[in-house]
DNA sequence: AACTAGTTCAACCGCCAGCGT
DNA sequence: CACGCTGGCGGTTGAACTAGT
């Protein structure tokens, strides 16, 4: 800390990347592959920081990057991951094949924040004061560090879901007879008759977002669901699986084995992530033939 | 054509966590 | 344990571009 930025040396170029510049980058990682951006900068004679070589490279030079032309899917997607994982753009960009987090941030900058469908819905989480969140006891704090304690020792992975599994299948929350009774029980208090909550909170984010463990989420959403035995033929679950998952995921795969186990993992966030993505009327953003990217981080 | 205001987005900055020494 | 290095992240900036007058 306070240490001053190693791209602050003299000698080093700043601003606009040049072709030149580029093609020493780009050579060098065919070569090398990612990482080792500072040995990257000592090694070519490229005056630039391993900061802003790794930025340049994961922004614009990788292979795979789409930019521009952001879809309505795609855009849906980024209102409701927002809406559930906040500024966390990294996670974002993460369930968008080929988008960077740098393009989903200015993109929600310049286009959605001004939206009024997004300003309202981000009011509803953030302004609306409606709703009392009580600090948390610290009998509810030693849970969250149990829970991550927890969620350490089950090794779940870093989320870096640009390899799309192969042959997934893309999976469609459905509609729930539980609606979102899951948080509801998580906040008795909400009111969530619109289909989002609110917070009374005038200074904190909300609260729930605190309890959410993202780990959770991103387990979730980096789950290979290729290994789920998908129900081809319309098979009604059995009895067992009826009773042991809800409706919705009953309805659209099979879970068996490996998987299965990684699900009971998951459940209870996945309850929680599938209530909020059924708030509203709609399912996933990218319904139907656009659904591609959509969690099954299948590029179109 | 010239100027101004608004918008976009690539790049920078500071902070932080993880790792090796 | 302390320290330094590195990579990664989110917030911010400012140059380039566009639209309006």
């Amino acid at each position: 800390m306070g240490r001053s930025p190693r791209c602050d040396k003299d000698g080093l170029n700043k601003g606009a990347w040049t072709a030149a510049e580029d093609k020493i980058l780009v050579d060098y990682v065919k070569l090398h592959s990612e990482g080792k951006w500072s040995r990257l900068s000592r090694e070519t004679g490229l005056r630039r920081c391993g900061k802003s070589c790794r930025l340049r490279w994961m922004n614009y030079l990788r292979p795979n990057i789409k930019r521009g032309n952001i879809s309505p899917d795609e855009e849906e997607l980024i209102i409701r991951l927002h809406k559930l994982l906040g500024n966390r753009w990294s996670l974002i960009a993460g369930r968008l094949p080929g988008r960077t987090d740098n393009e989903i941030k200015n993109y929600w900058n310049t286009h959605l924040a001004k939206k009024p469908e997004t300003l309202r819905s981000v009011q509803l989480h953030y302004s609306q004061r409606e709703l009392t969140v009580q600090p948390r006891s610290t009998s509810q704090q030693e849970h969250e560090q149990e829970r991550v304690q927890e969620s350490n020792v089950r090794g779940v992975p870093d989320p870096e879901p640009q390899v799309a599994p192969q042959n997934a299948t893309d999976v469609e929350l459905g509609p729930s007879p539980g609606g979102n009774d899951l948080l509801k029980q998580m906040l008795p208090d909400s009111d969530m008759s619109d289909g989002s909550l609110s917070f009374n909170s005038e200074e904190e984010p909300p609260d729930f977002m605190i309890d959410f463990n993202v780990e959770d989420i991103c387990q979730i959403l980096d789950s290979d669901f290729s290994k789920l035995g998908v129900d081809q033929d319309g098979h009604v679950p059995d009895e067992e699986r009826e009773s042991k998952y809800p409706s919705y995921l009953n309805q659209h795969f099979a879970p068996s084995g490996e998987a299965e186990k990684d699900l009971n993992d998951s459940l209870p966030a996945f309850q929680s992530l599938a209530s909020l993505f059924e708030s509203d009327d709609e399912k996933w953003a990218g319904d139907g033939d656009n659904a591609d990217f959509a969690l099954s981080g299948k590029n179109s």
